[in-house]
DNA sequence: TTTAATTATGAAATAAAATTTCATTTTTTC
DNA sequence: GAAAAAATGAAATTTTATTTCATAATTAAA
């Protein structure tokens, strides 16, 4: 883990002057790493034992192996951080901003994703007799691509991103279906309706939207997908190329699930496309 | 620059000994962070005087700041490298695998890019008569979502995915359209034709296309996507990602010029859309 | 409350690590 | 092959970090 963000976890494990030495560290780690134990210490106003203690209680062997460490967060931590657009960018920054906090949603994401519950997803969906990708807006084209994907595999599939039909299909469905619900905010009326009328009609409703939403409550197995969505700009962005990564990770699992034999016929799916591109020359 | 980079390229106009110090470092980074000066100096078998001249020679202020920078080199190469899902990986292991295969691709796409190209397209869509963004397969999610994402800006835009559909519109197209042919491989005979032909009708043609492809040869702006695709599971995966990435930033790009007045617009599109919504309690 | 036990803290001493100085060796230049 | 320049390491010095131990603060028990 990153020592920074062990250090703002444990900090009400630490003793009054330890805690005034983490909060120095915090306010500015990058300080941190050039100075001595000594400066360190006159900043907290504390004494250099203490520091000491302090690096040892965050299991390093002393304060010198305690800054390689906040070094190598610092290294860690600055490069993918959610960089917000201004207002003056050049294109060079504003395309640097983007693709990393692109890179820092993806990091997060992962994060908020739970092994258990994707493989419990993949259990399902190779059982299904029919799989529904449901998604409204920016999610509507995760529904999308995720049919493109699954469609390979030779399953039934399906993907609306029309409220009605949603609706038709979620009370059709029956025992053995599987409906994945996507939305970002997990607040869209329509589509918590939806997953609750899918799962009375015995579906097994899976939910790729964040922790802790109302479209959450009704499904049967909730992927989270945490993000930091950048509001300023008033559209999605990271949400949606985080699910789609969870997409690629399901279809992944899918595959992986159902052996080589299965694969070789992807490959097949793949080759009779080439009829329809431009040769390659390399 | 990353340090260890850097002792590479200055390996020639090190000293004898300091080379010597330079070749136990390189052999063996992750060691060096732990060692003391004297550790290093007899490993290398030269004296501590010379290490410590090693680090200055580095624009370092000794060996203690040098392995800071080291140990903040290691933490940078490291993390996001396109790592391979195999046969037996847990659910847990492929989803890192794949997570950190899209960071990766989002950062090598990000280098691949010109934002030179980024501001010339932007620019012609700023002045666009109607904008129409064309796909095929995994890259049609990618034209639905920029049509999403341009729609809210309201100009003119449509998104087309069937053949016929992009033939017509490309031939119907004139001085002031823009139309941006989205594919990676570049290769989709029909996809390099509606590209010609709505170059031939005057349009402005953007790609968004893998470098020296055919499609880019016919596109008035090309705006190169590199990512390396493990093909291994024949499915696109990274390629659409670094393509959507891409489509943000060009949004990001339209709104900025368009100035700040435009964004409250956006704020507009957005709560529109409240009403549909569960309510937040926090 | 008061007292005992525990824990936290810093001053001083010690130890470890890094740097400087300077004499010696090696290499280069003429 | 001698003089100058550069490189190197032993030893001394300085800086930095750690340990020890006495004292202070906090908590628990009576």
């Amino acid at each position: 883990m990153n020592i920074l963000e062990k250090i703002a976890n444990e900090l009400d494990m630490l003793s009054k002057s330890e805690r005034k030495v983490a909060e120095v560290i915090l306010a500015s780690p990058s300080t941190v790493i050039h100075s001595s134990i000594a400066a360190l210490a006159k900043q907290a106003n504390i004494s250099e034992p203490t520091v000491n203690r302090f690096c040892r209680r965050l299991d390093t062997k002393g304060y010198p192996d305690f800054k390689l460490h906040l070094a190598q967060s610092l290294a860690n931590g600055t490069p993918y951080v959610n960089r917000h657009v201004d207002e003056n960018d050049t294109a060079d920054e504003y395309t640097a901003k983007i693709f990393e906090s692109t890179m820092a949603s993806l990091e997060l994401a992962r994060k908020s994703l739970n092994s258990n519950d994707i493989n419990r997803s993949v259990d399902v969906l190779t059982q299904a007799n029919k799989i529904s990708f449901f998604g409204l807006g920016a999610s509507a084209i995760v529904a999308h691509d995720a049919q493109n994907k699954f469609f390979r595999f030779n399953v039934p599939v399906v993907y609306f991103d029309d409220i009605l039909m949603q609706r038709m299909s979620a009370i059709n469905s029956r025992q053995g279906d599987v409906v994945i619900v996507i939305s970002h905010t997990g607040r869209t009326k329509s589509l918590v309706e939806v997953a609750s009328l899918a799962k009375e009609n015995d579906a097994t409703v899976i939910g790729i939207t964040s922790t802790g939403t109302p479209l959450a409550k009704e499904c049967s197995i909730v992927l989270s997908v945490d993000v930091s969505e950048d509001t300023d700009l008033y559209m999605p962005m990271s949400s949606r190329i985080a699910q789609l990564a969870l997409i690629d990770v399901l279809a992944t699992g899918f595959t992986l699930r159902r052996g080589s034999k299965f694969r070789d016929n992807l490959k097949k799916v793949k080759d009779s496309l080439r009829s329809s591109r431009f040769e390659r020359k390399d």
